[in-house]
DNA sequence: GTCTATATACAGATAGAC
DNA sequence: GTCTATCTGTATATAGAC
């Protein structure tokens, strides 16, 4: 006979990879909202459903935890990244594709953003270093680099606009709720409409700005 | 006879303001680090040379600081910016001053910006808010409808392009510690040479980006 | 006004039952 | 694999001496 749990309580899973992921979930969200510090296993526990021991045994701490999440995250990113082949596209084409990418990565998920820069302010991006951040960077300051050798960009100095041009389309997101005093009360900055209105400046700004 | 504090320790002030205010500016780094959350009274302390017990004396609780340490830095970023008086100059030299002072503001006191965004990320913007977000963004956003209205400017959603460049005058600063490995082991993203072509590359790109 | 000492609460991590 | 109970350290906040 199957065996059954008390009304009410959820029966445990007991499927380690489920139960892994779930944590991992949890603890981005967490993360994302208060950084590695600010983080609370219990409160990342509470998300999950399970106990907060069930952390220990799997990442044995909460640095462990931390650090697998920002793994997963860029894993992820770098991926994405990838699948472009902006080497393939002309450099207008590669921009904007770069553009879209990170916007829509972003977007989708705003948590990359948020874990991120809260990692470069807390931790000095101890954590970000060790996975090699430059190849988030380099298709679009490749792209960039071959626009302006021929001559389809305008001079300027490669790696700040680069720079600038991640600020300007990841800030709306992090900072969307400091920003959301500039619309109506109640609009919500992350709605399909407002996102492609963003994605719309973004890409019209940047083309306008390194042409 | 005058009282003589023992050797090697630091005889006590005693002057509130001076003590206030050096509460004041260790908690502004420490939150600006960590957020709200994240920061430790005991931390802030130590770095004030006053023990946190002070901490409770002048602020009564630790949400009290943080709310005080906002409100100084909300209010001169308010007077900065009304010192421009950018209703009396053309868009283009409008726009060009509030993101100099942006920039100026920034570089000159990165916390600005950090205190901002983890303020967005933790806790919503709720105390930020409190003290009228709007009007920061104000001049920018007025400088912007004037040029788009006598046609120096490019058509184009105006509140998103606030964003959009306050985003790209402000990640630089605030993610410095990612983007550090885009640049040569060792460089100092915040010696002048490199806020010079910060400041830079952001004016090119601002009026590249709405003409 | 500033300190030391302490009360009280909570966090991360472990032990051991199931 | 998951839970409950608990140990240990550390945080905020208070009390009271100076």
């Amino acid at each position: 006979m199957e065996k059954i749990a008390k009304p009410g309580v959820k029966a445990p899973t007991r499927d380690a990879e489920a139960t892994r992921n779930s944590i991992l979930d949890a603890a981005e969200q967490e993360f994302a909202k208060v950084g590695l510090w600010g983080a609370r296993t219990e409160s990342i526990a509470a998300r999950t459903g399970v106990t907060k021991a069930m952390i220990h045994y799997y990442f044995e701490n909460k640095e462990n935890l931390y650090k697998a999440v920002m793994e997963r995250l860029i894993a992820k990113r770098r991926a994405d990244l990838d699948s472009l082949c902006v080497d393939d596209l002309s450099p207008t084409d590669a921009v904007s594709a770069v553009v879209r990418n990170l916007l829509a990565s972003i977007i989708q998920n705003p948590n990359v953003g948020s874990l991120m820069l809260l990692e470069a302010l807390q931790n000095e991006g101890r954590y970000y270093m060790e996975t090699s951040v430059g190849s988030l960077y380099g298709p679009l300051i490749e792209s960039l680099k071959r626009g302006m050798q021929s001559g389809e960009f305008a001079q300027g100095d490669v790696v700040h606009v680069t720079a600038n041009v991640v600020g300007m389309c990841v800030f709306y997101v992090i900072a969307r709720d400091n920003l959301k005093s500039l619309w109506p009360e109640g609009t919500d900055l992350l709605s399909n409409e407002m996102c492609q209105a963003h994605i719309d400046s973004c890409l019209k700004m940047t083309l306008a700005a390194i042409k």
